[in-house]
DNA sequence: ATGGCTTGAGTGTCAAGA
């Protein structure tokens, strides 16, 4: 099985490209982040005529979140049951025996802001709900954007952003407190190239300079971490015209 | 140098992203 998400910055722009991936790399599952739209801007005919199924979680301009998939999903969720917030940044669905979360976590925009507050609030609300979710799902994989960079080896300039939104030490015990629910980085379980990152810049050629930060990841469940074969980086679509500043990043299970 | 691009909104120019 092979799963993968991305945050695409506007579905509408990036659906050509989103299509020549599916058909390129044929996943059973892509969790999408950032699509722009409400569900009835959604492009359902367009992903149904390449064989893909889509659940969507969207509002207007921000935010929103989708799992387009091959097969059976069941047991859809939308948001973090429980947590008062109407930004669209969660759905769930169950593909056969394996839970498949895509998620956009806040960004947070400046520590010690109100998005930063908004941000660790939401984070806590995460764990807490997948402390359930695992509970009821053994084989679960968490896929999205986290806006976190986990170490300084997922920061081009760790100097220059010590400390800073995406690399606050809070921010870090957030993303660790996932793991400590039981779940693994896929991307570290396997050899990487040095200087991997999963988004950049969109000014100063911060792509061609490589100046970025892994910030988008899948987090798997103990129970599937067995089963990972291999997880990388696809830095192709960054290299379009009119791409996303995020790349995909891909799982390979059993 | 707090900029630089890109998007959605909507037609002038700002909010938000990371």
């Amino acid at each position: 099985m092979k799963l993968a998400t991305w945050n695409v910055n506007s579905l509408k722009v990036r659906l050509p490209q989103v299509l020549d991936w599916l058909a390129a790399n044929s996943p059973d599952a892509l969790c999408l982040q950032e699509t722009k739209t409400t569900d009835e801007g959604f492009p359902f005919a367009e992903l149904a005529a390449a064989g893909y199924r889509a659940e969507h979680n969207g509002q207007k301009t921000y935010n929103g979140v989708a799992i387009v998939w091959r097969g059976e999903l069941a047991d859809v969720v939308r948001d973090i049951p429980g947590l008062a917030d109407d930004q669209k940044r969660v759905i769930a669905g169950t593909l056969g025996d394996t839970r498949v979360i895509s998620a956009y976590v806040p960004n947070g925009q400046e520590v010690g802001s109100g998005k930063y507050a908004y941000k660790l609030e939401w984070l806590a609300a995460l764990a807490g709900w997948l402390r359930a979710e695992l509970a009821r799902w053994p084989r679960l994989a968490l896929l999205g954007d986290f806006n976190i960079a986990p170490e300084d080896r997922d920061v081009h300039d760790p100097e220059a952003w010590r400390g800073k939104i995406l690399c606050s030490t809070a921010e870090r015990a957030a993303f660790d407190a996932l793991l400590g629910l039981g779940l693994a980085d896929a991307f570290r379980l396997f050899e990487q190239p040095d200087k991997s990152y999963s988004w950049w810049d969109y000014r100063e050629l911060a792509f061609r300079r490589n100046r970025g930060l892994r910030i988008d990841h899948v987090l798997l469940s103990a129970a599937l971490v067995p089963d990972c074969r291999a997880c990388h980086i696809d830095k192709t679509p960054r290299r379009l015209e009119r791409p996303s500043d995020h790349a995909p990043v891909v799982v390979e299970l059993r």
